[in-house]
DNA sequence: CGCGATGTTGACGCCTTTTCGAGTTCGTCT
DNA sequence: AGACGAACTCGAAAAGGCGTCAACATCGCG
């Protein structure tokens, strides 16, 4: 199930790109993308603490010199990693509410998204991981992407609050909320691997954030 | 030795002497101590990614030896100090649980002293952070404490089920799920420092755990 | 008092990161 | 087309952190 490594990294039939695709472009496209996959795959086989820059280029027709060019360390190309999934998902959110015509019923549709695409990501992650020492520690990127799909979820609320569907509350907190039960039922459903539920994970999470809400009082104001 | 004179403490009952009353015990727990006072501040101040190992040292009067006598890394300081945090947390969990008589006014008192507790930690670490440059990435451990913590929880919630307070539901997910609003909610709470409003908070916190509990039982209402 | 165990020191070697100037490729202008 | 400059790449080398270790200090105990 783990998307299949496509030869990205070198375009053999460079066809006619977007507007002003000279082969400059063209290149530096190809270059950040053949990091980031081999990013993607070092990252996934010795855990990002042990992974050096050597190790990423190594898997790269680039030399040292160019991977400084492109990014200022290993923690940059984590970030645009974890950019690059948030990017991906955030339309995907957009879809679903698009699509939706309850509040109730975006809300499970958007919990499975999420957990599909968490499940989808884990997987492609960690093919391939020989040593079973991992690190107590994880690393979650705060940065602009994420803060989209943040927002993203906070003006969905404050859409549905606006319409009545759900009682005037602090959207901020709200969104803080139901991410937070999100992100960690996933986590623990992905834990349970490989008897993964996902129906289960979703109906949990579901009721838990949809009871909260009718729980909330409407805020003054 | 800076560690000059002690009043000499003679050696003439060497039996008796209360548990680390040897002054090699004594050293070697002050020295860690150090290590890590002298660490929480430079991860404070320049962020945990930026620090070396000697710039914790040199805040110290230690030398780099003593200090792979102590801890392998600097990763592995960070988690002996996120450990401790969370073996000073549970007790005070524990305190509220043995303190509380009904499951509800249970869950506010540990949210309430779940918020505080973050409060004075993220002041504690925060003093003097002159540069703004601040990176995008949190690192969030889970070893053995942060796992004790989190069996505290679902024992509780278990406990609770057991006493017909809770639905039968799968506790391992209910705790993850509280921690969950209960983490990120704290979050967004410290992020709109220095306006900082606990009550509210907790409120917003305590009535969505709760809402979404009520609304848990396997046959939705 | 003296000896072994335990702890500490700090310079050293290894390894990784990051820089930089020479060489190369591309886009563009004439 | 030819040639010039800008942009890019290369890899050796500088910079610097990490972890070790032999020598030294201190402690506990008989």
């Amino acid at each position: 199930m783990p998307v299949a490594d496509d030869a990205s990294a070198i375009a053999a039939a460079p066809e006619a790109l977007g507007p002003g695709a000279g082969k400059r472009e063209e290149t530096k496209r190809a270059n950040r993308r053949a990091i980031l996959d081999a990013a993607r795959q070092v990252f996934g086989e010795m855990g990002f603490e042990a992974a050096s820059v050597r190790d990423i280029i190594r898997r790269t027709p680039l030399s040292v010199g160019a991977f400084y060019n492109y990014y200022r360390s290993k923690e940059e190309v984590y970030e645009a990693l974890a950019a690059d999934g948030a990017r991906r998902f955030k339309p995907i959110l957009r879809a679903e509410y698009d699509k939706a015509t309850d509040f109730d019923s975006f809300l499970r549709a958007a919990i499975t998204a999420f957990f599909r695409f968490s499940i989808a990501e884990h997987e492609a992650w960690q093919m391939m991981r020989p040593t079973g020492e991992r690190s107590h520690a994880h690393i979650r990127v705060e940065g602009p992407e994420q803060k989209a799909v943040f927002e993203e979820v906070r003006a969905v609320i404050a859409d549905g609050i606006e319409r009545g569907l759900a009682p005037r509350v602090d959207a901020d907190y709200l969104a803080a909320a139901a991410i937070g039960v999100a992100r960690e039922v996933c986590d623990r459903m992905l834990a349970r691997r490989p008897d993964i539920d996902l129906e289960a994970a979703v109906d949990f999470a579901h009721r838990m954030i949809q009871g909260g809400v009718e729980a909330l009082p409407a805020v003054g104001e």
